[in-house]
DNA sequence: GATTATATATATCATTCTGATATATATACG
DNA sequence: CGTATATATATCAGAATGATATATATAATC
């Protein structure tokens, strides 16, 4: 997707700074998508040289000023464009589409040149660190500062589930078929 | 997962050239990861300079020369030292580790925005696209050339088994809670 | 009360990687 | 006989990351 709908689409859950965008990344959406400060910070830019978003300059005496991003009319068709325009080519994208760059997969495929004991650590953390995913997947309490925008949306609920069940096969497969390994 | 580290695991299966290489992650490892050719040669070239890998150039007569690469004892030893000493840092990576990258999810996310028949097409096609990749991963029967050095490798089987059941568990959740879209 | 670590906030850039393009030939298909 | 696809390597502009720089506030630790 790119960078420019992507930030226009984060800004439509409402007006935010390129440290709270990077926040979401990091929070909410980071199993799912990731844009680093360098793409982040010029793309606002952009975007707002280009009337897709306005910007008020928060000053806040000695820190550096917080440019608080808001998305436009004009931004909201940008967005609405690009989403339609490019809807059926992330079909094949994403779990099982595309490439999911999985270096525990890649791990895997070499693990007979790996000591035993060192895999079967690495199997008893990765079950263990999925397990730690499948709870956070699952919690529904309180989230702080401005992340439960993307938290209350439907599509959110939605994947969440989906991805809690993807977890929990891949754990039960991985309990189950981890002795085929060796 | 380094690049050097990667093209001499897949050579540790087998000489291979540069373009052999390109069919695999096309193939078998389509879902996995990727390399692009602009990575992949350069790469097999500084491998050799640095004698992990030996090459043979077979002429064939008007083609551009088949340079095929062997990996050699000090390659083997260079795979097996940085798959120790990375091993521990892929645990939390892909299937619900690290970034994923999905375009898909992002579609989702954003669904609102798209009018609910061309939500409705998007679902449907990525349900056959699913389908398919299920097939795909099912599908034990004969493959093309050397590409079945990767398929006959006993962790590929696990691989598989393991993004079958992640495929049809996505399958089921979407065709069970599409409705939870709108 | 001092020090250390972490969080807020933006900006920049070398390095890395991709995706596209260039080049050249062979083979299959209708 | 032309057209599309496969084989085979090489290169490079453009994009994105990860790291680093800068500056301050706040919380934790000792």
């Amino acid at each position: 997707m790119q960078k420019e709908t992507l930030c226009l689409g984060l800004l439509s859950l409402g007006p935010r700074s390129g440290y709270e965008i990077k926040q979401m990344f990091e929070g909410p959406l980071s199993d799912f998508y990731s844009l680093s400060f360098g793409t982040i910070y010029p793309t606002l830019n952009n975007l707002q040289a280009d009337k897709y978003v306005s910007c008020k300059q928060h000053s806040q005496s000695k820190k550096p000023d917080k440019k608080v991003y808001t998305i436009t009319k004009k931004g909201m068709e940008l967005m609405k464009d690009n989403l339609l325009s490019d809807a059926s080519s992330y079909i094949r994208s994403g779990n099982f589409g595309d490439q999911i760059k999985s270096e525990f997969f890649l791990l895997l495929l070499f693990s007979k040149y790996l000591p035993k004991e060192t895999m079967n650590t690495v199997l008893n953390e990765r079950v263990l660190y999925l397990r730690q995913k499948l709870e956070q997947f699952k919690y529904d309490g309180p989230v702080p500062g401005n992340l439960d925008a993307i938290r209350n949306e439907k599509s959110v609920s939605f994947i969440r589930g989906l991805a809690s069940a993807l977890i929990e096969t891949g754990l039960n497969y991985m309990e189950k078929n981890r002795g085929k390994l060796n």
